[in-house]
RNA sequence: GGGGGCGUAGUUCAGUUGGUUAGAACGCCUGCCUGUCACGCAGGAGGUCGAGGGUUCGAGUCCCUUCGCUCCCGCCA
């Protein structure tokens, strides 16, 4: 092999005319003419084409007939201009082509269980997902890999992952490894544990993220720590969510809030323009009680507004016997409008669609749907309002012609915040009204601190996060949910990106919030003794956030899921169709670890 | 754990109220072809209709069970 003089085939141009060069690459496509063979060849930087001839070279096009699908080749020639009616707008490479003398075949190939080459997508800057069952790409993810447009998402995780680090450095942040193999705790997602041979009956955990280590590393005083770095969670999966995900760790010390934001949204500035994308900043905020009043969850998406309107105050004295009987009981009503789209639902889709099945597909008893006509409100149930309660409504809805007006009702304020909100969302899709090519970031803020979870308090975002004030004459547990916390979230396109918070720094504190947690002494020690000892040495006050670089990448790259941005993920079931892990391992295996397995 | 969708050729799919030998496109194989680039033309191979059971004269189609994949909810400090 001529590996010193090789060029790549997407690298050559206009200025490499008649110069020779070795190329090295896959076979993507085959055209044979008879007495003339064309071939694609495809390298890491692109595809050119390469021409094999019964003139140029006898040997070289009888031995190139015998070229199949994804062999890889090695080909010496001469670069050359095409004749002008016989170039290729479609590929960078198209106004040149090698002309090929010499051809070596450096490995055959079976015929892929799918087709790789992208021909007759490339005209497209948006490559559509490949319609071939997810499955069987992961089965053979090496070939998947091989796809052009899967090489380009592995290349961008790759340059964005370069920019973060640039940006970081410069910033005068410190990549600092921290254990892979550490301690289970009790809050949080489902551990994944590693059995000691050593200690017997005992167990690592993988991480679900290094915030005790990136804590420490502060109380260490290195002040600015970052890490690219694997989080574990064993949960279950959904597009965004896998059981190994990489997240964008950093934490510092003698910061606020201020400092994160400002530090983020020019992260996120320089990641996007990496990928000439312009982005404003700052980002605007929003709090939590707002998102949840608004949009229906801690996550909005502001790409589109259709906000959230509370109209129980106007129907007080409403004839329609559901929404009365759920105002008597001390309910909620809430509309979303759905502008200028009432001419494409029809009265079936919003009745028997919408109203019946789709609304109790998200969690909802039902919906209530209003048309705007000719100024008026138009529904099954429209007679049931009186005139001045029909205007009221329009007017507290902005409604105007063509508007579609959806109101869910019920006794939990909760569940009409939720269900509207997924509604929002489900119509907002099914009526293409979310503009595309478009990225909109908002930062999540004032977090209450606790939420109740059967009876219990839990902290909303981890038991480190810092109270907005001072908790410990607090004994009222509603008072208690009723604090914030000093975290946040990075929002972008309602999916969430990035968490973090400003930490407690007062061992005292510390103490204090995990005894209102439920936690004993023993406990503490047992389970954060290292923790609650390193506060106590005098620990720098300090915060952070950690973003989750799938789905930021899943976003700027548009696809359906992370999957796609990760190199060998696992399936909805936690399994590598590639590898087939997890699997069976060998009684000595279990042995040595002092393992049983016990079937239920 | 709950709910929805899907499973037919290597791949993506069609397959009517149950009725001959289960089709198409792409891919694959063979031959022809000197400017194609989603090459073209001619011919060909390729199927446990996810699996098991049932109903029926007859099942890809109907019923039951089961497996796999996927989406939503729960879960994800």
């Amino acid at each position: 092999m001529n590996v010193k003089t090789r060029s790549y085939c997407g690298l050559l141009n206009k200025t490499d005319i008649s110069k020779e060069v070795t190329l090295m690459g896959f076979v993507d496509a085959v055209r044979d003419h008879g007495h003339l063979l064309f071939i694609h060849l495809r390298d890491i930087k692109g595809i050119i084409q390469v021409v094999f001839g019964r003139e140029t070279d006898q040997e070289a096009y009888e031995l190139a007939q015998t070229l199949r699908s994804e062999y890889v080749i090695e080909v010496h020639g001469l670069v050359s201009q095409r004749k002008e009616d016989t170039t290729n707008p479609q590929i960078d490479t198209g106004e040149i082509e090698v002309l090929v003398h010499k051809l070596i075949i450096l490995n055959k190939s079976k015929t892929p269980p799918f087709m790789i080459s992208e021909k007759g997508f490339h005209d497209s800057d948006t490559i559509p997902e490949s319609p071939v069952d997810e499955d069987i790409r992961l089965q053979y993810r090496y070939l998947d890999l091989r796809r052009q447009s899967m090489q380009q998402h592995i290349i961008k995780r790759h340059e964005i992952i370069q920019t973060t680090r640039q940006f970081l450095n410069q910033s005068d942040f410190l990549d600092i490894e921290t254990p892979i193999l550490t301690k289970s705790t009790p809050e949080g997602a489902r551990d994944y544990l590693v059995p000691s041979r050593i200690h017997e009956g005992q167990f690592y955990a993988l991480p679900q993220s290094p915030q005790l280590f990136k804590q420490l590393l502060m109380m260490s005083g290195f002040e600015r720590y970052y890490q690219i770095v694997k989080c574990f969670r064993d949960e279950d999966l959904r597009p965004n969510r896998q059981p190994e995900f990489t997240q964008i760790d950093i934490e510092a010390s003698f910061i606020d809030e201020s400092f994160v934001y400002s530090l983020i949204e020019s992260l996120m500035e320089s990641i996007f323009k990496s990928q000439k994308i312009d982005i404003p900043v700052p980002f605007p905020r929003i709090t939590y009680h707002d998102a949840i009043n608004l949009y229906g969850n801690d996550h909005p998406d502001l790409r589109f507004d259709m906000k959230m309107v509370d109209v129980t105050d106007l129907l007080t004295n409403v004839g329609y016997s559901i929404f009365k009987t759920i105002i008597a009981k001390g309910g909620i009503i809430k509309g979303i409008n759905l502008k200028g789209q009432a001419s494409k639902l029809g009265k079936n889709t919003l009745q028997n669609e919408l109203a019946k099945d789709v609304i109790t597909k998200l969690g909802g008893k039902g919906l209530t749907w209003m048309k705007v006509e000719d100024g008026k409100l138009a529904s099954n149930i429209v007679q049931f309002f009186n005139e001045s309660e029909q205007a009221a409504l329009q007017e507290r809805m902005g409604a105007e012609n063509n508007d579609v007006l959806f109101f869910v009702a019920d006794t939990s304020h909760r569940l009409v915040n939720e269900v509207l909100g997924r509604f929002r969302l489900f119509i907002a899709k099914k009526q293409d009204v979310i503009p595309k090519n478009f990225h909109k970031m908002c930062w999540v803020t004032d977090f209450p601190l606790f939420e109740e979870k059967e009876g219990v308090l839990t902290p909303m975002h981890h038991p480190f996060t810092s109270p907005s004030e001072d908790i410990r004459n607090i004994t009222d547990p509603k008072k208690l949910l009723a604090i914030n916390a000093r975290a946040y979230d990075l929002v972008i396109n309602g999916e969430e990106v990035g968490g973090g918070s400003i930490r407690i720094f007062q061992p005292e504190i510390q103490h204090h919030l995990f005894k209102l947690l439920g936690f004993t002494d023993t406990d503490i020690d047992r389970q954060f003794g290292f923790f609650v000892r390193a506060l106590q040495y005098g620990t720098p006050p300090h915060g952070g956030i950690a973003l989750g670089l799938d789905r930021l990448l899943s976003i700027i790259l548009n696809t359906p899921s992370i999957r796609e941005v990760i190199p060998f993920p696992k399936n909805r079931t936690a399994m590598s169709p590639l590898t087939s892990a997890p699997s069976l391992v060998s009684d000595e295996q279990l042995k040595e670890l002092h393992i049983k397995h016990i079937q239920d």
